[in-house]
DNA sequence: ACAATAGGTGTACGGCGTACACCTGGTCAA
DNA sequence: TTGACCAGGTGTACGCCGTACACCTATTGT
């Protein structure tokens, strides 16, 4: 019957875009290829390009069912709890599946559910009463901060041995004292992180909040660009 | 004589670094190959492999050639304006070479040079007071911009026919009002700028002078993040 | 009953990073 | 002077990548 017809699920462009957000999530998003993906799949490599166009706009794709995760905006607060709320709901978001923010900013052009969500804040701050000048700059104020994640400069996901850290410790200190003196004070202010030393979620809800209250000083001052400098 | 002899200049590791800036500097960091810089600089790939270790360590040392270009910190100054000399110098420099801050965002591990940097501006908030603890979450919520830049979330580069340019508009419009009326908006504030209808530069400044703002504002408070959320 | 079509297959091409064996010309100790 | 050494450029080859193109096959609408 059905079971024998369908000894495997036929293949659609949703199926291949899920397949390849869980897959992504595994291996990461230099280590994605077509062929991966297709092996995955139980199919050869070309039938994919049977449900995507190449292997930009799979990304494309998986971008937008991650976005699409994104919590619905909160109706009726005030801007300032909306967009924090938004916003951190994208981090938890960008949190699950790392490889997003790296697709976002190498890709050239926004996908529509980033269109969609950027609208929707968007509309958080004009419905707060701020000017479309105001909303404007603001928004390229949160740059990526905005989908909830902040470019990391530097990625240390491997934890190493105690000694070997140790003595780079030590080295680093002596080559880059500055950097070693920080990197110790928010060792010693919560010794319960191990690995780098410092709370990503605090740091990011530091410069969250460090916006918006510079945002709303703005706002009511009715601050605008009209008389900016050049 | 010596002519005939050098029919070509030899390699060096120095000679290969700033052969591969140059050439990413027309041809772009995704375009750029072992291949081509090899018959860039008239030596077959493998040539290349006695100078550096592989692609990774050439990338890695094109961003030290660059972040070296980033002027000197001016000594004397308060640290507000010293730290927005050097931001705004970084950010010049990634200017003259836009390649740079992906391949800075994409290696895992921070160069020396860009090290060095950090150490600097780090070492400008201790001068200028600036706990320990104060430092480490100011420079966090700086960011990628402590670089000079900012990710762009979407970069359109190449101009667009005015017709179809008007098409997409109103198709925009349709789709993500908020969107639209903002980019109406920035249009209308600077006639002069014709491409993306917003001035980069301002948009930095605008974000950089808030931030800046807001640390000084938290340094007279003394603030600690002793009594934090969690 | 049959043509059309959607969707999976197989082969092949050009490009990539780079391992490995090789060669060559200059340097330096004996 | 000679011969070993070796820094540095060469040639070949491997396995991976995205994807063009021709093909096959099962379902479907007429």
């Amino acid at each position: 019957m059905a079971e024998s017809t369908l000894r495997r699920a036929p293949l659609s462009r949703d199926r291949v875009l899920h397949a390849a957000v869980s897959l992504t999530d595994v291996i990461g998003i230099e280590s994605l290829s077509m062929r991966k993906l297709a092996q995955d799949l139980g199919v050869v490599p070309m039938a994919l390009y049977k449900h995507v166009a190449n292997k930009d706009e799979l990304v494309g794709g998986m971008v937008d069912v991650v976005v699409a995760e994104i919590d619905p905006p909160e109706h009726g607060t005030a801007w300032k709890p909306a967009v924090r709320q938004r916003v951190l709901s994208a981090r938890r978001t960008m949190l699950r599946h790392p490889w997003v923010s790296r697709a976002i900013e190498t890709r050239q052009a926004p996908t529509p559910a980033v269109l969609a969500y950027l609208d929707s804040v968007i509309g958080m701050f004009r419905a707060g009463g701020f000017s479309a000048d105001l909303t404007h700059h603001v928004m390229h104020a949160m740059g990526s901060r905005v989908l909830g994640f902040t470019q990391e400069l530097f990625t240390s996901p491997e934890p190493v041995d105690p000694a070997v850290h140790a003595a780079a410790a030590r080295e680093l200190a002596a080559a880059y004292p500055n950097v070693a003196e920080m990197a110790l004070a928010a060792a010693h202010e919560d010794a319960s992180i191990v690995g780098s030393g410092c709370d990503d979620q605090f740091e990011f809800e530091f410069a969250l909040e460090l916006l918006l209250d510079g945002f709303e000083r703005l706002h009511e001052r009715r601050w605008t660009s009209a008389a900016r400098a050049r």
